[in-house]
DNA sequence: TCAATATATTGACATCCTTCGATGCAATGA
DNA sequence: TCATTGCATCGAAGGATGTCAATATATTGA
């Protein structure tokens, strides 16, 4: 039996473990450039509160960053996000294959 | 901005999203043997209608199968289990690079 | 058929999560 | 200073989730 403490895995994984906040993870990450706010609220089906507070639970599991640049506000995925997210299912599945 | 469904992904996430969970599935990938519900009801600060929950969830997310022997339920590693989560980061952040 | 054991299911409760309207705050421009 | 715009926060409603006691089901053995 594992007794090796998963908390903080199952807490990053939550973190995304949801359709919006996975797209938004994909769109950080395929763009080149930030994507501001007004990017996610435009295109997805949900109100901006609801996008805001999506937005928030990506930053403060530290797997994006923030900068407001006057009244925007532009979101980047956080270096080594796709990473910390490998570890945890390399913790739980043993060593990396490869992928 | 991505627009790919990422509904299917969310919820595999979802289930694995639990420590007790991730601690069952690292027992099931690091045991050669399949691993019998009473090892985890001994193991886990859990009463057994909760850990028969959370087998459960992993059962119906099709992470693991599971075979009765007598009064006994052995559980086991799905095929592809964790080839089908990885492949849910792969979806999110592009290609894989390593692990 | 009956008792005992292992597991699953049900029902209930508390907590957390998602969503949204209303509101607040920050920055810009007039 | 004031109106406007972009974003964050608050508070509330409804649904989902984790947990357990009680109960049901299945298998074995007597």
């Amino acid at each position: 039996m594992v007794t090796r403490n998963f908390k903080a895995g199952a807490a990053l994984l939550k973190a995304i473990a949801d359709p919006y906040r996975l797209t938004m993870l994909a769109t950080l990450s395929a763009s080149k450039n930030e994507v501001c706010v007004c990017d996610f609220t435009d295109a997805m089906p949900l109100n901006q509160p609801t996008v805001s507070h999506h937005l928030r639970v990506l930053r403060e599991a530290g797997l994006t960053t923030c900068v407001r640049r006057g009244t925007w506000v532009y979101y980047q995925l956080a270096p080594g996000a796709r990473e910390r997210l490998s570890a945890v299912l390399a913790a739980v599945f043993g060593k990396k294959l490869r992928g």
